[in-house]
DNA sequence: AGTCGCCCACCCGC
DNA sequence: CGCGGGTGGGCGAC
């Protein structure tokens, strides 16, 4: 195992003590968002809708508009600074760069570890925290650290389960969509293989520009997620996924 | 959180 | 319209 704990670019390295700024809303969306913001929490409650199978609870919603999502989309252009070096990768015993820009914001001091490599978090940036704010409103979960993938044109993800040890296995993961509209699959850990034990109906969505998907517990546990190749869509794609870490990893 | 190769389904041009 | 080559993508091996 190598110590992959090296400096990592953050954008506001220089200022980690810098307590931070709330942003208020019209400085992300305009005006028509600035009404009424102490109601905001349950005057226009999003429609979920619940997506469930055996072992499998997801809730999955629109939580921005066209317009707000594309505002949010060309904001994370400019302020998610991805790692330079690529980010490297095991599988069966092989060394592999992944094929898409990779970032990881959060609480200070915050390290996740997937895949062997320990990720260091950066400091939130205002329109991370802003959709970050968005998620806990909806769903009354706080989260402390995000992983951002950046996928271009035809990048993909292969099949897994996010089943780091640090993730705190009871708190939901929050996928935030924005950009290019993508198939996502999930499979049944028992449905996997050439004699798996069991035939389940993998379950199929489409994540939305502005959509955001609940993977709650035990979703995890028992089902593989993939995002699969789709040559046919070439426009780019900023997935967050917001976790809650439970240590440091110190 | 990887690629590669096989195989099948689908598409399109002739 | 049927056929065949090209392509996409689902899986399994590693």
């Amino acid at each position: 195992m190598e110590k992959f704990v090296r400096k990592q670019s953050c954008p506001d390295d220089t200022e980690t003590t810098t307590p931070s700024k709330k942003l208020k809303p019209e400085e992300i969306e305009g005006k028509e968002e600035a009404v009424d913001a102490e109601e905001d929490d349950f005057s226009d409650p999003i429609p979920w809708q619940k997506i469930e199978s055996e072992g499998l609870d997801c809730d999955y919603a629109l939580l921005f508009t066209k317009h707000e999502a594309d505002h949010l989309f060309q904001k994370l252009e400019k302020e998610v600074v991805y790692s330079t070096e690529e980010a490297k990768v095991q599988v069966f015993g092989k060394v592999y760069g992944i094929p898409r820009k990779q970032a990881t914001y959060g609480d200070t001091g915050l390290i996740y570890t997937y895949s062997g490599v320990p990720r260091l978090a950066c400091q939130w940036t205002p329109t991370l925290k802003y959709i970050r704010d968005s998620v806990t409103k909806v769903t009354g979960h706080t989260f402390n650290f995000v992983l951002i993938n950046y996928e271009d044109g035809h990048d993909h993800i292969g099949e897994h389960r996010d089943d780091e040890r640090e993730l705190d296995p009871l708190s939901p993961i929050a996928s935030v969509s924005l950009g290019a509209v993508r198939d996502f699959v999930f499979r049944h850990r028992d449905a996997r293989g050439k004699q798996s034990s069991r035939r389940i109906e993998p379950v199929k969505l489409v994540l939305a520009h502005g959509s955001l998907l609940l993977m709650n517990s035990p979703t995890n546990t028992f089902w593989y997620h993939s995002l699969p190749v789709r040559k046919k869509v070439l426009l780019p794609r900023i997935n967050l996924t917001f976790r809650r870490i439970m240590s440091t990893g110190k």
